[in-house]
RNA sequence: GGUCCGAUGGAUGAGUGGUUUAGUCACCGGUCUGCAAAACCGUCUACAGCGGUUCGAAUCCGCUUCGGACCU
């Protein structure tokens, strides 16, 4: 029976993962790796909220301000790096603590992407201006005609999806929906998954103090910094997109704080949709750390 | 004491007699296999209170309450 361990900690932006996270690692002696789409990210820490430097002490991280901004990065690169890298932890560690709130990502850790190709940039950028010039319906069409079957079930007023699926048609030759086979991999580790939540009124309290804080420590300087690279897909974060429109003048200071919050709540709200669903987590407050090692004992238990 | 103006859903704000809803924002709910802290979808049925006119009132009339302006 295989005796390594990922145990995933998710839950909304806010709720407490990265100290829990740190104690868990702690109690097992084990090292932690990153599923946090914004936090892979160099010269971002404190939007982004990345574990501060005390913690990185304490506990070996990966994936943390590992990318460059302007790196290419996606959900389907991470799992081939993360992949290799729990390889390499799991030599030395019985387990490993994967923390983040990017729920497409941690699909792509505990259960894999089907595996296409990657897409030409400039096929990519010449789709999007189409979608500019002949607008999403034009592009819709296309997609009827190159998988009917896809366009059937795709959200067709959401452009981000009409794209993706119209970017592999063309770039394979192939229906995109023949090539998403939707199977879960299998993985050579057990899977622990464990959801930290709150009362939401609690929850938006506390991020909206977090974002305080986040301005506290220095937010203004650090979206400043990065200003220059706005359009870097890297920075398309809540906390950086509105200090952008201060800087442009388009909102004040006190506007744009005020919406980091709202977006903030927003993304909490998206990401506990999202993990609504997975049925695998199991979910606890953040300040049950014994509790939440009981039931991962517990798991270990059974499942050996 | 008197005159005038106003009172619309959590917020803002249109709507002066008649299918069904203003709109926007927030909240809430949801979607999700490569830009995912992204992108997208759905819902929220209110007209200050009471009475009257009318086939029918947020819309007209009266009174009450509350707010604002002005007059003595």
């Amino acid at each position: 029976m295989n005796t390594k361990r990922l145990i995933v900690i998710v839950g909304p932006t806010g709720s407490g993962k990265t100290d829990l996270s740190i104690r868990v690692a702690e109690h097992y002696a084990c090292p932690i790796i990153s599923t946090d789409s914004r936090q892979f990210y160099r010269g971002i820490p404190i939007g982004t909220a990345q574990p501060d430097s005390e913690q990185l002490e304490r506990v070996e991280h990966h994936f943390i301000a590992s990318h460059e901004l302007t790196d290419d990065f996606n959900c389907g690169a991470y799992e081939v790096a993360a992949l290799k890298r729990l390889e390499e932890l799991f030599v030395k560690h019985d387990t490993v603590v994967a923390v983040g709130g990017s729920g497409l990502y941690i699909k792509a850790l505990c259960e894999g992407m089907d595996d296409l190709p990657e897409v030409e940039p400039a096929l990519r950028s010449e789709l999007a201006e189409r979608l500019k010039s002949e607008g999403l319906e034009a592009l819709t069409e296309e997609l009827r005609k190159l998988d009917p079957a896809f366009y059937e079930v795709v959200d067709r007023k959401n452009p981000a999806r009409v794209l993706r699926a119209l970017e592999v048609c063309i770039s394979t030759g192939k229906p995109y929906s023949s090539l998403r086979t939707g199977e879960k991999r299998q993985r050579s580790f057990g899977i622990v998954k464990i959801g930290v939540n709150m009362e939401r009124a609690v929850l938006y309290e506390r991020i909206d103090r977090r974002v305080d804080i986040m301005v506290e420590a220095g937010l203004e300087n650090e979206a400043r910094a990065v200003y220059p690279l706005r359009h870097l897909n890297s920075l398309q974060t809540v906390g950086y997109r509105e200090m952008f429109d201060y800087f442009d003048g388009t909102i004040t200071r006190d506007e744009a704080i005020e919406l980091i919050k709202r977006n903030s709540r927003r993304y909490a709200k998206r990401q506990l949709t999202w993990f609504g669903r997975d049925e695998e987590i199991e979910w606890f407050l953040p300040t049950e750390t014994e509790k939440i090692i009981e039931y991962i004992d517990s798991k270990v238990c059974t499942l050996k």
